[in-house]
RNA sequence: GGGAGCGUAGAACAGCCUGGAGUGUUCGCCGGCCUGUCAAGCCGGAGGUCGCGGGUUCAAAUCCCGUCGUUCCCGCCA
């Protein structure tokens, strides 16, 4: 046995007691007569106190050195206590120090007060999770998973795992794909979500399915997205909205508990996709503050400013939000534009309350005495607010850009407010810019008519729904088609072709003419969740090794050059392009 | 695919706008002193391809172009 105690577990209880403890020193502080170092392992820190002349080792003991000590428990002399620390009434009188593993000297320390490049840390990810606030993310992540198993497992679900190496479905996200050397020029796809299969669990008669699945989605990176990430995937039959809304909200509700010890008020405030769209102009809507977004169509149809009355006229809207008493400048004012139209506004109106109230605007020429009132008593304006209007011959991309600036100027900054709602009755198509006809959710989604699927697609609802948490997505789920004929039509309205979908779909078309229950289910991030509980702003925080927005792992450096005997075996060779690149690394890699 | 920011000692930065010797700060590292510290303190020291390549210039960390890396954003993300 190499230690009796947990650094952190040598408490008053034990004084008087010998003690062994084994760890890495923290920090050593040599007062030359006495000197003191702190022994930190997955428990905790506990002080060591030892005379230098006795155990000359002490010289020798760096930060992050692997130790083992051995001595009496006492408690510290009155003043010296430490109440910051767990273990701070006490400390280990040395009797034997042992260095178990020296250390080089670190890339970074070990504590959450120093600020280290990300790309530095993830080099050295092993240390950077010695850190404490690492440590408790990673152990965040496990007891969310834990609380994830325990409500389900009392709720009767099975957990099942999927296949991750499975068929290609080009739609949506772009696959990560794996080459077959049994079946040269084949290739597999890893999952962007165990969807079909789950659907065949219902099939299969499972009624309550859940897993803890990694997804792979091959699109460029965020703060918020990763190549690989985890989804808690759920599945059940005989399943009505609402029993999956509730199912979910009972598992938030755990995990909330559990690491944030708070109550989570059930049911979770709901709002329709197209509430949210006018109010808050995102379909995942930050709820924790107002600036809402307000129609100003009808105040300004017939104001001399052509900007407004055009768009109104090719049926679009006018719409606003009041900034506040934000400081306002030119420079804010370009800042902001530019952020709308990139954005896709053609431009950005904006206006100050004056204290006489007047309008400080480009525009404010065009308005009579009588909108000036109007338009600040709806976006109920006082003395110093900024007011943002955007004019849009489209609906939604006016909300949107509104949204987006909502979201830019009244975020909070951290998660310490939590806010979780669900948005429900998404569209069941969206178009492209094209006019094309896409699926907003996925193409398994039931619409709730089959008559409005029937005559008027483009207005149909979907039976699809999110959940919210702070302005981010953290997952969605729809009740499913469960009738194959049903499928077809959606596959048809796609664009899909009877003989394509065959050939995709098939095997899948097949499996639910065998009498399929009617099923519906849901899938949310692990990682956002966890991310916003343990209030960081980046899922690379709650990932132990994650990967940099090129795709690389600076620890491993993957993805790497393979050996031409591999390709071959693979049936596959490179580009030119790609040795081109494969040349210029070997010769300056980094 | 596009836009923006960043890259200077082991770490975090300042210096760059307005070119003039690798100048500076904090932490770490090395040596010394120190009997109650806990981000110990004091004294001394070492440590640099200013990401890389090119250009302008008498002179480039600084200005220009390119490139690599990284972060954020737009597109993309059923």
């Amino acid at each position: 046995m190499i230690r009796s105690h947990g650094a952190g577990a040598v408490l008053a209880s034990e004084i008087g007691n010998t003690v062994t403890v084994a760890g890495w020193v923290q920090r050593r502080r040599d007062h030359g007569g006495v000197a003191f170092f702190d022994v930190r392992d997955a428990s905790g820190l506990v002080q060591v106190v030892a005379d230098p002349a006795e155990h000359p080792i002490v010289d020798d003991l760096k930060m992050e050195y692997c130790v083992r000590v051995e001595g009496v428990v006492r408690p510290r002399p009155v003043g010296t206590e430490n109440p910051d620390l767990v273990t701070g009434s006490v400390e280990i009188g040395a009797v034997d120090i042992q260095v178990l593993a020296a250390a080089k000297t670190l890339p970074f320390m070990i504590d959450d007060r120093s600020d280290v490049d990300e790309l530095v840390r993830l080099r050295h990810r092993y240390l950077d999770l010695r850190r404490p606030r690492m440590a408790a993310n990673l152990r965040a992540r496990s007891k969310t998973t834990a609380a994830i198993r325990r409500t389900l497992d009392q709720l009767g679900f099975l957990e099942v795992e999927t296949p991750t190496l499975i068929n290609s479905t080009p739609e949506g996200a772009r696959d990560m794909l794996v080459p077959s050397r049994l079946r040269q020029g084949e290739f597999y796809a890893l999952p962007q979500s165990p969807q079909l299969f789950k659907q065949l669990l219902m099939i299969s008669g499972v009624e309550r399915y859940f897993q803890i699945a990694r997804c792979y989605r091959d699109e460029d990176f965020r703060a918020d997205r990763q190549l690989e990430f985890t989804q808690l995937d759920l599945e059940g039959s005989y399943w009505a909205r609402d029993d999956v809304l509730a199912t979910i909200e009972k598992v938030l509700a755990a995990v909330v508990a559990d690491l944030r010890g708070v109550e989570l008020g059930l049911p979770l405030p709901r709002l329709t996709w197209t509430e949210a769209m006018n109010r808050y102009g995102v379909d995942k809507p930050d709820i924790r503050f107002g600036m809402e977004i307000t129609d100003l169509g009808e105040t300004v149809s017939s104001c001399g400013f052509s900007v407004f009355t055009d768009a109104l006229d090719a049926g679009g809207t006018v719409r606003g939000i009041n900034a506040g008493p934000i400081e306002w400048s030119r420079s804010k004012a370009d800042l902001l534009t530019a952020r709308a139209k990139e954005l896709g506004a053609k431009g950005l109106v904006w206006a100050v309350v004056e204290d006489d109230g007047s309008l400080r605007s480009p525009a404010s020429k065009f308005f009579e005495t009588w909108e000036t009132e109007a338009i600040k008593g709806d976006l109920s304006a006082s003395s110093g607010d900024v007011l943002l209007i955007v004019a849009d011959s489209r609906w939604k991309t006016c909300v949107s850009v509104l949204g987006s600036l909502r979201n830019d100027l009244g975020r909070p900054k951290d998660h310490s407010e939590l806010s979780f709602l669900w948005v429900v009755d998404f569209p069941m198509f969206e178009e492209r810019e094209d006019g094309s006809i896409t699926f907003s959710h996925h193409p398994f989604t039931s619409p709730q008519s089959v008559d409005d699927l029937r005559t008027r697609p483009r207005e149909a609802v979907s039976n699809a729904y999110d959940v919210v948490v702070n302005g981010i997505e953290l997952g969605s789920g729809s009740i499913r088609i469960h009738d194959p004929v049903v499928q077809r039509q959606v596959f048809d309205i796609l664009g899909i072709d009877a003989s394509e979908a065959e050939r995709r779909f098939g095997w899948f078309l097949e499996a639910l003419e065998y009498g399929t229950p009617p099923h519906g289910g849901f899938a949310f991030g692990i990682d956002r969740l966890v991310m916003v509980l343990q209030n960081e702003g980046s899922i690379r925080e709650v990932i132990p090794f994650p990967k940099t927005q090129t795709g690389l792992d600076p620890l491993t450096g993957a993805p790497t050059w393979v050996d031409d005997s591999q390709l071959g075996d693979l049936g596959l060779s490179l580009s030119e392009t790609a040795l081109e690149r494969r040349d210029e690394k070997t010769l300056d890699p980094g």
